[in-house]
DNA sequence: GAGCATATACTCAAATTTGAATACCACTCA
DNA sequence: TGAGTGGTATTCAAATTTGAGTATATGCTC
């Protein structure tokens, strides 16, 4: 998660002090598509001030007082640069969908059936409600966002409806206990194990 | 990326040392769906080890010496307490599907289009090459493992085809340059704009 | 048989992320 | 009137990840 390009790429629009970043992100529903913290956002802040990819273009103290002044930033010559590289290693990275509940599944089967029949059903369910979240984002939204940001809603909803079809598969072999299957290997799984190590695996 | 959940995983299969655990990820072609480097496996497993979760079970000198020992660990009773804890944690997780050019979409229109045009024809070869590897591992291994990682590696399959998917869409909007609009607001998305501020986010 | 890649088996400093805490103001609700 | 909740705006220590480096053995080619 490159905060440097999102807060970079914030930047190139107009200037903005780093609380007004995270508003941003939240108010153009992003959060949902990228994990984000602010403790990351104001160390990457300061980071890109260092080296000079941005700088400070106002420090507004909010009447009132005692609360810490807002430093508003701006995009330097360096940053648009330093944008453009960042843009293209985005591109770059062996990037392929992830999936938190990955992880899960080659467990599960030393886990406790009832909780994870339980643990998959919450997730279908967030799963619908962000579906119909993000549909009515794309709704209000999709005409007027820059192309990018709705393909990317766009795209986030695809996945989501893949998530939901995975899930429901899974529920289903929880629910008739397929899914725990494996524990053992039979010596003809044992031979057949044999031969799948041999699989070429491309370095991920 | 919960590491501790992958070793504590893999030990409750059976003894292992750190090495082994990485060839495991690999010969089981786990790398694919998510990354892991060296340093954090062996990070985690000293962290396991500190907090009693998994125990040195032998330590073997390999012949030829001057190579560092392995040390074999085995998981404890209060590692797979904590195994089943991590398991339902992980499960728990706000979880939803992620792509790494998710975060370059909202910023490809400041971007040089015939670049994002190659870049997103790069990543649409590796998509589909990585979708025959892995239907070519299901095959092999598909009736043999154990259910949850044949549906992990089930599931990473219809992923990728629906990132195919969506990668040939934006393929198709990078060539008619409809990808790169949205520089300026008119008036009325302005209005829009401000209308979909109101819009409720759920906080992820 | 010299050179070179590849596999084994880690180690470590530096970069980054996480999660919690801080402090202040404005609002409501009883 | 004061107690609690939520928004603004950030800081910081601790946890974790990253990326590069180390050192040896083994196999392969020219």
């Amino acid at each position: 998660m490159s905060m440097r390009l999102l807060i970079l790429g914030l930047l190139m629009e107009h200037e903005r002090h780093p609380y007004e970043i995270r508003q941003t992100i939240k108010d153009r529903n992003w959060n949902e598509c990228f994990k984000l913290r602010d403790g990351s956002l104001y160390y990457a802040v300061d980071q890109l001030r260092e080296d000079g990819l941005i700088e400070a273009a106002e420090v507004v103290s909010v009447p009132g007082e005692n609360r810490p002044d807002k430093t508003i930033y701006r995009i330097t010559d360096a940053g648009r640069n330093a944008f453009q590289e960042l843009l293209v290693a985005q591109f770059k990275q062996v990037s392929y969908p992830q999936h938190p509940m990955f992880l899960t599944m080659p467990f599960v089967r030393h886990g406790d059936p009832k909780t994870v029949e339980n643990m998959i059903l919450k997730q279908l369910g967030a799963c619908e409600h962000r579906i119909e979240r993000m549909h009515a984002v794309l709704e209000l939204k999709g005409s007027f966002l820059p192309r990018g940001s709705a393909l990317m809603i766009q795209g986030f909803i695809l996945f989501s409806e893949t998530e939901k079809e995975w899930l429901t598969t899974l529920l289903e072999e929880a629910r008739s206990g397929k899914l725990f299957e494996g524990h053992k290997l039979t010596p003809a799984q044992l031979e057949a194990y044999l031969k799948y190590k041999q699989l070429p695996t491309d370095d991920v």
